[in-house]
DNA sequence: TCTTAATCAGACAAAAAACTCTGAAACAAA
DNA sequence: TTTGTTTCAGAGTTTTTTGTCTGATTAAGA
C-alpha cells in the first residue's frame, strides 16, 4: 500500500486546514485539534511543533494556550505544509525509481508522469487556504459526530 | 519524504520492464536482474516471487533456472504490477486522509486531485509493456555501467 | 501563591517496511 | 549419481515511521 503523503503530512494538512476554518489567531489546544481530526493527541502535538518551527503556525504556552495559524490564510498554500513535513522529493525523483531519469534517458512514463506531477504541484500551489476556506469549513463541519 | 509507490513496487516495476526488453520466455536469474536494477538480490528475489504468485511472471527452479515474463507483453500494463504489489488504495482513498471524502463532503482538493488521480490511473493502464518497449530498451541500456 | 492546563524537548515503544538468512526442493550437467 | 545453481518458503533482522511517555517550562485564574 502506498499514499502520496506520509501520515504526518496528512494530519499536518488536516490540522492547518482546520485552523484556517476559524478567524485568524483563534487558539486551539493540541487536544481539541486531535479530537477533531481523529488522531492521537501526542502525535498531532509533535506535528504541530514541526509546523511551529517552520513558521506556518504559532504556539502559546500555559493555561488556555494552544496553536494558531500564524501566517495569513491568504498567504499559505498546501504545498507549504507538504514542503515543511514531507519535503519536495516527490516532485523531483523518478516515479519508477530509475536513476538518472531525464529527457535524454527517460523512464517509460517520464513524459506522462512529469506532466501529471507538475499539475499536482500546481494544484497544491495555486490556491491559498483563504481561497479553499468555504469548502474547508464544509468538510470540517461534516467531521462533527 | 514520500513517494507514490513503495520500494517493493518500484523494483517490481523495474524488474518486469527489464524482462519485457527481451524476447518472451528469456530466463534471467534473480541475481542478474538485481545487478541490473542495482538492488539487493534477496529482496528482488522476494518481489519476483510475489509477482510469480500473481501470475505476471513465471519461474523455473534448478540449475540454469530463473524468472521470465509469463504473460504476453502486449497484455501486461504497469497498473497490473502496481495492483499486485501495492494494491489500488492510492486510487481510492482521500489524498489528504480525510474520512468520507466524496462529492457530497469533498475535501479541499477532492475535485482537482480526483481528476489527476484518474489520469494517473489511465497513464498506468493505457499502455502495455509492448507499447513501451522501445523506450524501455533505451532506458535499460543506459543502466549499463 | 497555588493549582491547573497547556507547549515543548527528548527519550522511549510499537508497528510497518525494507532487507537478510537458512534450509529444502528442483534440476541441468558432469 | 553427484555437484552446483537456482527458486522458494519461512523465519529473522534492521531501519524507518508512527505513536507514547515523562518531565520541564510557561502562564491564566482562583
Amino acid at each position: 500500500m502506498t499514499v502520496i503523503f506520509s501520515k504526518k503530512c496528512e494530519l499536518g494538512l488536516q490540522a492547518v486546514l482546520y485552523l484556517s476554518a476559524f478567524p485568524k489567531n483563534t487558539l486551539f489546544s493540541a487536544l481539541e485539534i486531535s479530537e477533531k481530526i481523529n488522531a492521537p493527541k501526542e502525535f498531532v502535538s509533535k506535528i504541530l511543533q514541526t509546523l511551529t518551527t517552520s513558521g506556518i503556525i504559532g504556539s502559546k504556552k500555559g493555561n488556555s494556550g494552544g496553536f494558531f495559524l500564524k501566517i495569513d490564510p491568504g498567504s499559505v498554500r498546501l504545498i507549504d505544509v507538504v514542503s515543511a513535513i514531507d519535503g519536495l522529493d516527490l516532485f523531483r525523483n523518478c516515479v519508477l525509481g530509475f536513476p538518472g531519469c531525464s529527457v535524454d534517458e527517460p523512464c517509460p512514463v517520464h513524459e506522462t508522469w512529469g506532466k501529471l506531477r507538475n499539475e499536482t504541484y500546481t494544484m497544491l500551489s495555486n490556491q491559498t487556504l483563504a481561497e479553499l476556506r468555504d469548502i474547508t469549513v464544509n468538510k470540517i463541519n461534516s467531521l462533527k459526530k
